[in-house]
DNA sequence: CCAAAAGTGTTAACTCTACACCCATGA
DNA sequence: TCATGGGTGTAGAGTTAACACTTTTGG
């Protein structure tokens, strides 16, 4: 109890979406027993450090990321021998991200940085691979339930990029008119009355979440609920 | 990185249900700063020892109590003081007991071991109060999305009791035939043939839960899903 | 005028909600 | 026979699910 000798890591599991590909942030190990190999961007705690603050730090120094949305995931501790430095416990971090507006940038423990398709992930040493389908399982239960996946994409968007985040996130069709119905139903996105080329074919409407709205209709007792067929 | 000295411990926030009311599990500290207070039946995680052991090792040694559901909760951490020993964070389990099948002893650091109402709770040292508070909350939206509730019944229980204990861990009224209807469409009650006595008025019959029939169900697609209006 | 993606409505099936009376038991 | 809690059905409202054609644009 007096020299217990366990150490406390946090690891963010950075989430971005981008033309139809759900990506995760990881960077390149420059030291230690992975040197070379890519991993969560994730770090120790420092003394006297509160947990949220000590990812958002790793995250900014290892890859020069800010993000907006961060919530506390899962802790990995059951399994002593995660990390062949010692008795480590790591406190994995959810992370909500639109590439575009981030400038990615390797710095102090990573040798580089990128972005890397969900379904192409590279074998990860420690358990960061299992970390990382936790944050798929908490991302893709989670976006049923609250307008997170709104996090993923710009300030602007068109209905089609919802469209195809949630058939991402999820693995699985939707319908469209159904979609389109229910989440308009909730009264929370606004056009900004522009339109937008998505490539070819007709434009579509450029949409803006409300989330200022989306906070007072929660706080009044409003739930954010959407099913899938 | 070298001497973190950040020390890791484990709080259980043991749930039980009897008679209408809710209860949580607390022991009075025998040592420490918090000497004589009540506090969550917790401690310090041993090296390389995995965490939802730490857990189930502290609340058997100072309760005596051993509980078939234990899910972790949350990691407590971002307050640094939370602890006025030093930097601890906790990692918060949740359980989920019967009372009544349950022989409760205080050992090792509890002086004294008892069941507290929820809702007549002591002011807690530490942050204890709000991981309960965490832990009531867990309960409360889980209830709703997993068959958890019956994890604080006995395995024989007649209807009303399931009602009641919905009753009290949502603190609202139901109606009790659209309730009854609901559960029992899922299939997972079993009748056993007996009625109970419940003090006065017509008998109920018992039921018990499939376990078994409800996790292959659940490996098959189904969602246990109950709302309230 | 062709290809591509955006935008739109209806119906049937189902689920949810609200609601009140009879039944079995013990005192 | 009374008090107490157990057990039961239905109709209207609301929600979900399934499904295909027209519009706008660029090439």
């Amino acid at each position: 109890m007096d020299s217990q000798n366990i150490k406390v890591a946090v690891d963010p599991v950075v989430f971005g979406y981008e033309n139809g590909s759900l990506f995760i942030l990881l960077i390149k190990q420059k030291y230690g027993p992975m040197k070379g190999k890519w991993v969560l961007p994730g770090g120790f705690v420092k003394y006297n450090e509160p947990l949220s603050v000590a990812v958002a730090r790793e995250l900014k120094e290892e890859t020069n990321v800010t993000v907006d949305y961060l919530e506390q995931l899962f802790t990995f501790g059951d399994d002593v021998n995660r990390d062949p430095r010692g008795h480590i416990i790591s406190i994995a971090y959810l992370g909500l991200a639109n590439p575009k507006q981030l400038d990615i940038q390797a710095n102090t423990d990573a040798s580089d940085v990128n972005w890397f398709e969900i379904n192409k992930l590279p074998q990860l040493p420690f358990d960061h691979n299992q970390i990382i389908k936790k944050g798929l399982e908490r991302l893709q239960s989670k976006v049923h339930y609250k307008p997170i996946g709104f996090d993923l994409l710009g300030d602007e968007f068109v209905f089609s990029d919802l469209e195809n985040l949630y058939r991402t996130i999820l693995q699985k069709e939707i319908d469209r008119r159904n979609f389109r119905k229910k989440i308009l139903s909730f009264g929370l996105l606004e056009e900004t009355g522009e339109l937008r080329k998505t490539g070819s074919g007709r434009p579509g409407a450029v949409y803006r979440f409300n989330k200022r709205k989306y906070s007072q209709l929660e706080s009044s007792g409003f739930h954010f609920d959407i099913k899938f067929a």
